[in-house]
RNA sequence: UGCCUCGUGGUGUAACGGUAGCACAAGUGACUCUGAAUCACUUUGUCAAGGUUCGAAUCCUUGCGAGGCAGCCA
């Protein structure tokens, strides 16, 4: 069973453990840093678990830092979204480790041993604060670029991308490798200088051209791109590469343990000979990585949600049936449950693919736990108990949830006309069929048992309604209410009850892979969405947001577009249903 | 092809040289005014072959398989 309470473990776990307890690094600090290309998926969100339960377990902090080195990708409504969707993910559970930077506040010069350095902290939890960006660190990190060519450890190349790429592959060495250190540092200037267009020209790191690991081959460390930056709009033509940047910004903001995923394993070099190669005064940190979350029935990577978005597969990054974290808010998953998901899944090297029915527990046990129960009918069969007068009306009492005995009760009115679930009533019943037939009875909860005495049809021969009577002795609670039949059925009293739009979600795509035939978009699920015109209770009337079970249905959360005229609610997901089993058997 | 990493039931994960355990899924039964929840039980596993050892999922060798990297993306 999920256990959120109890402290996981991990190799990586394991590894800062050791290293509070030998004084390597007393207090762990961790990052969280998304590029803001796109909004956060559940991917990202077993990320920030690990990074930010670090942080929580150890005493540290984990600054929320964006990763912003390439301006044509990304944008300022990502920026929002990532912070926005973090501190839903952590709310409640680790708010005090999160780590932001004083509004404004970019790296300061200090000397550490006689040394030059940069430092940037975090401010006090509680405190106005922003993520941290690097691109707050250009300038810093350009200095390190300097020093790198000054030392003999990085030039200007002139070779085109395609001879970039021709000679990597070759093992072989620029012609432009060993130009002075004078006249590296002078082209990089003027490339700073924006004298040269895209392309022309980059700074390289001066490693091995012959090294098995092709990140050790000379990889650029600044490109030139004429290009406005969401954060630092004009200031710049020339950006540092993800490798040189990210590093570097981990130093300044001294984090220690540098957590991401396998495929910048082979990255680890580089990321090492960088730190190694400056000198630098302060404790370096150190790059581990884990297998990223992949799932089936689901795409994952933010290039392909992209594409759902912009071809209106969705209805947004935020429709209820993405695998973003704004999508799973809205659809009425709780941050909890996507935690004990986290948890559950657990951290390692090994590239796996998890059970989407793993989500799907988390997400059941969180609710089961929590949400109030209500009656509501998805598709209406109007039934009249006939043995009742027109005018009669009783109100109920209801238990709110049985899992939770301080969640009390409510009324539940009861009259002559209501509607009950189509699937509930059989002409011809299936075998083991414990719902309503013709002739047989069934209790409908919290109320009577009532007999279907007659089925009545339309002109094509559908049921439009049912006329039953109801067993007065059968009401629950009352002295002779322990009548055994064999099955309960969720039921709305029609004159109070209340109209709802209905979405009912399913899994987006029909393949385990998607992406197995190549192309994903193929094996979208026509049937992923469905609405519905429902009835629910009448305590349901004016709701702005709240979730609730639905009796022998599933989980369901309003919406955000729903209205005090019209209500719309998201089924989260359903209740199991060993019936929906029985039945193909 | 080169380099890096990883192989434990159907799936995800524990076991740190000493009884292969947990969760999900699946199945059976109990209970049930939710065919839910809960409870009990059951099925299924160390990639292969050698070696070291009293003892190997764990250490070594070889093989096989899977994933990643080889952008002036991150």
């Amino acid at each position: 069973m999920s256990d959120a309470a109890s402290t996981p473990t991990d190799f990586i776990r394991d590894i800062v453990a050791a290293d509070v307890a030998s004084g390597k690094h007393p207090v762990p600090k961790t990052r969280f840093p998304p590029e803001p290309n796109g909004y956060l998926h559940i991917g990202h969100s077993k990320s920030i678990c690990l990074n930010f339960g670090i942080a929580k377990e150890f005493g540290g902090t984990c600054n929320l830092r964006m990763d912003d080195t390439n301006p044509a990708k990304e944008d300022v409504e990502y920026v929002e979204s990532i912070i926005a969707d973090v501190k839903w993910l952590i709310s409640g559970w680790a708010d005090h480790c999160l780590g932001f930077k004083a509004p404004g506040a970019t790296p300061g010069a200090q000397r550490v041993e006689g040394k030059p350095d940069f430092f940037l902290g975090s401010v006090a939890p509680g405190e106005e604060g922003r993520p941290f960006h690097a691109s707050d660190y250009f300038v810093q990190i350009y200095a390190y670029a300097v020093e790198l060519v000054r030392r003999g450890k990085a030039y200007v190349d002139d070779l085109t991308p395609e001879e970039t790429d021709r000679y990597r592959q070759e093992g072989r060495p620029s012609p432009y490798r060993d130009r002075p250190i004078a006249e590296s540092l002078d082209l990089l200037e003027r490339m700073r200088g924006g004298e040269f267009p895209d392309g022309t020209r980059t700074l390289r790191a001066k490693i091995d051209m012959t090294s098995p690991n092709m990140w050790l081959r000379d990889p650029v460390l600044y490109r030139i791109r004429h290009a406005e930056h969401h954060n630092t709009g004009g200031q710049w033509c020339i950006y540092p590469m993800y490798d040189f940047a990210h590093v570097l910004s981990d130093y300044l903001e001294g984090i220690t343990h540098s957590i991401c995923t396998l495929e910048f394993e082979v990255h680890r070099p580089l990321y090492d000979w960088i730190l190694e190669s400056l000198d630098l005064p302060r404790a370096l940190p150190h790059q581990y990585e884990f297998a990223r979350l992949n799932l089936n029935y689901t795409v994952m990577s933010k290039r392909k949600l992209l594409q759902l978005v912009n071809e209106g597969k969705v209805s947004g990054w935020d429709d209820p049936r993405m695998p973003t974290i704004s999508g799973l808010r809205r659809r009425g998953v709780t941050p909890e449950a996507l935690r004990a998901f986290a948890y559950n899944v657990g951290i390692t090297k090994y590239d796996g693919v998890t059970d989407v029915a793993v989500l799907e527990h988390a997400i059941r046990t969180d609710l089961n736990k929590r949400a109030e129960r209500r009656l509501a009918v998805l598709r209406p069969l109007k039934v009249v108990i006939t043995n009742l007068p027109a005018e009669h009306r009783e109100d109920l009492e209801a238990v709110n949830n049985p899992e939770d005995e301080t969640a009390g009760t409510r009324k539940l009115a009861f009259g002559r006309e209501l509607f009950i679930e189509r699937d509930d009533f059989a002409e011809v019943p299936p075998p083991k069929f414990f719902r309503l037939k013709p002739g047989g009875e069934v209790r409908l909860k919290y109320a009577y048992i009532v007999k279907c005495e007659e089925v009545i049809k339309d002109a094509s021969g559908q049921v439009v309604e049912l006329r039953c009577t109801a067993d007065l002795e059968s009401k629950t609670g009352g002295a002779n209410s322990n009548r055994k039949v064999k099955g309960t059925i969720h039921w709305v009293h029609a004159g109070s009850s209340v109209d709802a739009e209905v979405r009912l979600y399913d899994r987006l795509f029909t393949e385990e892979d998607p992406e197995a035939k190549g192309d994903f978009k193929a094996c979208l699920n026509p049937h992923s969405l469905e609405t519905v015109q429902a009835k629910l209770e009448g305590s349901l009337a004016g709701v702005k947001e709240g979730r609730w079970q639905f009796e022998r249905l599933g989980y369901f959360a309003v919406d955000r577009e729903s209205a005090p005229d019209r209500l719309v609610l998201n089924r989260t997901i359903s209740l199991k249903d060993t019936w929906a089993k029985e039945a193909k058997k």
